[in-house]
DNA sequence: TATAAACTCTATAAAAAAAATAGGGTAAAT
DNA sequence: ATTTACCCTATTTTTTTTATAGAGTTTATA
């Protein structure tokens, strides 16, 4: 399941993809649309700002604002950037690969040929839908 | 990511899966060659039973058992009773549906809508996946 | 140039979930 | 009768996730 992070990443890119006619867009008008504690939200947007998906302007009349278009963010990237791998196995994440502890040849395991086709399944939806699909239906 | 009781889980599976000769095997002699804590799998090795993959026997010569064809069973069975939801949303669930809390309107929610995908993708794997599959490859 | 609005950063704490442990009890084969 | 091995409940430890705290820095505007 996805965690609370990550969730909360999305309904701040929401709310900053429908609001995309104002300069910027205040942490405190998110966290309040969607009862997200400040502070923590606050992190979350600096580490979307960290990927280069965000911008932010301090001082008077800031805050954060979508730095690229909606359908130039990738739903994976948003959930490797809060959550980390997308796969169900650390031997079959193209991002985050390590070996299974327990795992004495990754070649013969079986559960890790499936885990690779489910893997991939899920990305060729995860890479290929972007912001810009879910504002669609906002 | 599976939790290790889910891998565990797969692990005895296989285990009993290739020693089907026997009548019985231990729960010491799995959890000596994965290295697993005794009293963990005995725990796994309860619940598979409990939802009728596995028998068992008691007393002397006792141990446990497949009591289904590895064919007959999904391994999308074995993540549902270890780890609970395959899906990535509360809201997508099948087996254990919950409302997103901070979810206004699930009719209009695009994620809702990406992941009902993705859910689907990983579904059709899964439940026709099955243990025969991972056996094949060991 | 003062000041208030708003972002930046590091550290810590609280809560929840996952993993592991403990130990007595019960059933059954020999 | 006794040993082997499953059964069950409760508790503890560890890890991860979620949330909080507070001081510091930057910048727009009056």
């Amino acid at each position: 399941m996805l965690s609370k992070k990550t969730k909360y990443a999305f309904h701040a890119l929401t709310y900053l993809g429908k609001h995309r006619e104002q300069k910027t867009v205040l942490i405190q008008d998110i966290s309040e649309e969607y009862g997200i504690s400040h502070k923590f939200l606050e992190n979350i947007l600096l580490e979307l700002k960290k990927a280069g998906i965000l911008g932010s302007k301090k001082g008077k009349g800031g805050g954060y604002y979508l730095i690229k278009e909606p359908i130039d963010v990738p739903l994976s990237k948003v959930i490797r950037l809060l959550d980390g791998p997308i796969a169900l196995l650390p031997c079959v994440s193209l991002n985050y690969y390590e070996p299974c502890v327990e795992c004495k040849n990754e070649e013969k395991c079986g559960l890790n040929k499936v885990m690779i086709q489910v893997r991939d399944e899920m990305l060729n939806i995860l890479e290929n839908k972007s912001l810009a699909d879910i504002l669609d239906k906002e």
